[in-house]
DNA sequence: TAATAGACCGACTAATCAGTCAGTTTAAGG
DNA sequence: CCTTAAACTGACTGATTAGTCGGTCTATTA
């Protein structure tokens, strides 16, 4: 789905790799069914990734980039309000989730069983985190936005997003429901602002 | 921990298996290490269990049940405001979260591995909720409550819940603080209810 | 066209895994 | 003390896995 990439081998294999962690585990997924399912002899997995940790790890870092290509303030957005700029990304970050829905149940994954190094997941979350971490600092300046310990806010904005973002995707039917899409930014949004 | 029990093997079998699950996630666990760690041979594990799936799913079982009877309201809550009551639950979730992190971590394994079926899944969740519920409910019914979707009311409390479960658990410091504890409170109880 | 390097192949291996089973220990009732 | 059933043992097995390797194909450059 990258742009700038033609499809090679190895661009199959990351797809086959997601697609197959996603349905199965990663645990549950061999090395020998993401070659099959990318129409790619063994030996050419190990070709491209040093191993697969090696290939989770490339996966990973793949998605992020993505992700941070898609929800971005650019600066003609600078001159909307805390709150415009904060439904923006909430948007963007949930239409991501439920255009990418296996990339989102991945993330998850990965999260959950513990198979990444630390380090590699805490700068992905600081750079996912940062665009949201000065709408907030700006919002309490202007005294919109709730001072609360911001480790905290930033923990709970990102569940919240997540939270939607799988809500939206088990209910695919519900996922362009305006009543549902508004309902979940102003709990997300009442959540952090003050009574103002 | 169950009080009941007297420790059997097949007690400390479904204890090392959520240390060593929770630790280094379910798939990566073998069989064998969690018989070892529980000191017990390899075939006793299969007399107690049927299979490994049988026992992540005892163990699931085990905990919810666990889980259902830390975090529940007595009669005497009854008198209580809402907003009370939901304090109460609140931080009883997050208490059992920060005493049971294995079990919290285990938990949040199975969903994102999609070990167990559905059903179980689902059956732990509603009922998991249903005390939710009726509070939700009775709080509209008062007008404290905001009027949004029921399912995706649930399914953001729920998200709060472990999002700030988590958090305390990653930063144990932290768990026992005041101002942190009130905060997460209230950017909980503020994404739901109405101005009043 | 010849040479070269990197992409690619797939049969192979060593290690690990869930699960088995034939036999031993333990505990309780007669 | 004897009988019996259930708890327990640990060496074993067949299946699956990540990863290897000798060799082939292909595209570019000289």
């Amino acid at each position: 789905m990258t742009v700038t990439n033609i499809s090679t081998k190895r661009d199959k294999l990351l797809n086959s790799a997601l697609v197959l962690f996603s349905e199965n585990g990663i645990h549950s997924s061999s090395t020998a069914s993401i070659a099959k399912h990318a129409g790619v002899a063994n030996g050419t997995l190990f070709h491209h990734f040093e191993n697969k940790q090696t290939l989770i790890e490339s996966l990973y870092v793949s998605i992020k980039h993505e992700l941070s290509q898609s929800v971005l303030l650019t600066p003609e957005h600078q001159a909307l309000s805390i709150k415009q700029q904060a439904q923006l990304l909430w948007n963007m970050s949930i239409d991501w989730g439920v255009n990418n829905p296996a990339a989102f149940i991945f993330c998850q994954q990965v999260t959950a069983e513990n198979i990444l190094p630390l380090s590699l997941r805490l700068a992905a979350m600081k750079q996912e985190l940062s665009i949201l971490e000065t709408m907030i600092i700006a919002g309490q300046q202007q005294d919109y936005i709730a001072k609360y310990p911001m480790d905290l806010m930033l923990e709970q904005c990102q569940s919240q997003i997540i939270g939607s973002g799988l809500f939206f995707i088990n209910n695919p039917l519900i996922s362009s429901d305006i009543i549902y899409r508004q309902s979940a930014f102003d709990m997300f949004w009442r959540a952090i602002t003050t009574d103002e």
